[in-house]
Formats: C-alpha cells, structure tokens, sequence
DNA sequence: ACCTGAACACCGTTCAAGT
DNA sequence: ACCTGAACACCGTTCAAGT
C-alpha cells in the first residue's frame, strides 16, 4: 500500500486526538494504546509516530484541548455570573461540573507527567496560567485596592482549594463523607475563604 | 530449581512492596514492573503472582503503608503544635511536606485507580476516613459547640483545600504563580478559612 | 512523498513442569 | 509444597521497503 493520500497531515492529527480521547472515555488511561488508536482512524501504528513524536506528546496535545475546553467553561460562568460578585462561585462550580463531567479527560491533565527532563509543555502551561487569570479577575471585586501580589496570592490559594475539592470528588474520596453535593462544598470553601477576606481588611 | 524455601510468603510480599517503592522513587510509575520487581527481590515474575493477585494489589498494597506513613506524619504534627489551636496549621503543613517529599508514593495514592467494577480497597478507603478524623479534632478547638455535622463538613472543606495545594505543589504547576514556598499558601488557607468561620459565628 | 508491515525489546499474566 | 521457565497476547517504537 502507501501513498493513500486521503487525509491531509492535520486532518490525521486531529483524528487521531478525537480517537485518543474517545478511547480514553470508554476504557480509561490503560486501555489508550498507540495501536488502538491507529486503528480507529485506520491508518498503521507507524503513521501515528509520523504525527507525534511518541505516546506522550499525543496526551500532551489531548490536555491542552481540555485545558481549552475548561477555559470557556469557566469563561461562561463568568459571563452568565447574575453579579460581579457571585463570578467567583459560578467559576468553582463550573470547574467542579467539568471534571466530574469529563473525569478522564481532567485527571489526565494532571496525573499525565512526562519523563523527567523532558520539557514541559508550554501550551498547557499557559492555559493554566490564563486560568488562573480568570480567578484573578473573579476575585478582584471582593479585594478593591489590592495589590496585584495579595490579589495573586489570594487567587492561588482559594483556586488550589477548589482544585482540592475536585481531585477528591473525581477519585471518589469524598464519598465516605456522605457528601456527593459538590457544590455544597465549593459554595462553603468560597463564602467561607471570601468571609476571613472580609475580617482580615476590617478587623474587629 | 523451584523449593527455595529461603524466604516465607510473608518476607516474599514484604520485600516485593519494598522493592516496589524504591523502583516507583527511582524510575517512576512507568518504570515500574512486576519483571523489575520480582528481580530486585531475586524471585521470578510468576512467584510474585503468587503474593499479589495481579499488578493492581501490589499497588494498593504500597498504597496502604503510604496512607499509614502519611497518618503518622499528621498525628507527629499534632502532637509537636504548641497550643490546639495551632495543630491545624500543623497538620495542614506536614501534609504538604509529607507530599513533597514523597511525591512519587504520594501521587501514586490519588492516581492509581483500580479498574472500573472492581471493589474499591477497604484498608485505604478507612485510612483516608481516619486522617480526616484527625483533620476534624485539629478543627474542633476553632468550632466549640458546633454539631457533628457542622464540623465534618468544615473539615471536609478545609481539608480538600490543603490537599488542593498539595496536588498543584506536587505536579508542579504552582511554579507559575512565583510561589515555592508552600507553606505560605496553606498557612494563608488555614487563617482565612478559620477567620471566615469565626467571622460566621460572630456576624458584624 | 506517503504510508505500510514487520521487526525489536519490552510488558502482564498463566500454568505445566521441575525439585 | 514451592518455585521456575517458557509461553501467550499484548505493548511502544523504529525503519527498510512498497507504491
């Protein structure tokens, strides 16, 4: 055979992303194979190494579609937020459905570690980064006048918090609490982490 | 050969799971093998079935004396604060220590997922349930007369927070933010949760 | 130029056979 | 009874060879 020409390079990389994710929904990390996934855009397991270097950099390009897809929900959160002030809730409890929606996909994001001393990848790098951004941004109306080194602090800390929430909830340890109401506790961790905001500027 | 009888089944799975963390340190979860296990222990790839079901319980198995390690580390912080109300500062610190300094075994413990279907192991599910009580008594001084539920579902808030911070510490995706010294974050996690508790109880 | 197919070095798991 | 060694069905990765 060879030469089949069918599909362009790109049409093949994006095949082969759509295929991987699929696989990694139905059968999980272990059941996503090279092979697997050749096979489903019916090209050979050789081609899949003419579009990605390896195994690893295909996951690198299927996490940075997530973190693009985590971006917009959280971005439409925010937009749909009926108040400056409710963003930051509406953004926890978006990223929070998210990963309970798309579990495979998000815990990849961040249990998907490349060899060590293998760079690590910019484009996911930078989607975090904007996502913490976004935080920032929702964050801000409870911190007026703040300055941009307590407003990242203050980011970091609540946004780990939720992250927190999310990997305990995704990996089912939160279940023993009797909890599945997740947003129960995001709501709570929110209210309760913007209350000592509120106590620490004004203090009795 | 066969009939060595030098070692009982006991020391055989107790030099496995050894062998098992210090490959997991060195070499990662990739690099871990059953081949690479049994021959660290001088056994053949077979005997190790006879110790371990399969792949999976050798893993829940290190996981197991991770969650006792890890419980350890919280009750020596406990024990080592100056005064109750400060033990919860404590625990949350030498969580994230306990963390950073042993990543690889740590990780393994929220990442390793056993096959859909299959029962979730006991000893780990109860581990986890037994650092959470201890989360909840480090609480307690900060919620007096507050109900069962109450209490549970702060430390349940809190607790996920931490280990929030823990997981983006640990997968390095705090580095970003300018912060490596974590205990600044879960510091500033403990003191603005406990100030918005305080500031529920004693509304202005 | 584009892609295949077969090879290589590894896996997890099983189990008849050795002592 | 205790353990081996070889087998089976799978991997990731490479690359000479086909069209």
């Amino acid at each position: 055979m060879g030469r089949r020409n069918l599909h362009t390079r790109e049409q093949q990389t994006e095949m082969a992303i759509a295929a991987a994710e699929l696989i990694l929904v139905s059968k999980g990390l272990p059941g996503l194979t090279m092979r697997k996934v050749a096979d489903a855009i019916g090209y050979t397991v050789g081609n899949l190494y003419l579009l990605f270097e390896n195994q690893d950099q295909l996951l690198v390009a299927v996490n940075e579609r997530t973190a693009d897809a985590v971006y917009v929900a959280l971005r439409d959160a925010i937009e749909s937020a009926p108040a400056p002030r409710l963003q930051i809730r509406e953004i926890a409890a978006a990223y929070i459905e998210y990963a309970m929606k798309h579990a495979a996909r998000w815990r990849l994001m961040f249990e998907h570690s490349l060899p060590v001393g293998s760079p690590r990848p910019r484009a996911v790098e930078l989607r975090i980064k904007r996502m913490f951004e976004l935080v920032e941004s929702g964050l801000a109306p409870h911190l007026p006048d703040a300055p941009e080194a307590s407003l990242r602090l203050n980011a970091t800390t609540l946004w780990s918090g939720v992250h927190g929430i999310c990997v305990l909830a995704v990996t089912g340890k939160l279940r023993w609490s009797g909890t599945d109401r997740y947003r129960v506790l995001s709501d709570h961790l929110v209210d309760t982490f913007l209350a000592g905001l509120r106590a620490a500027k004004a203090p009795d």
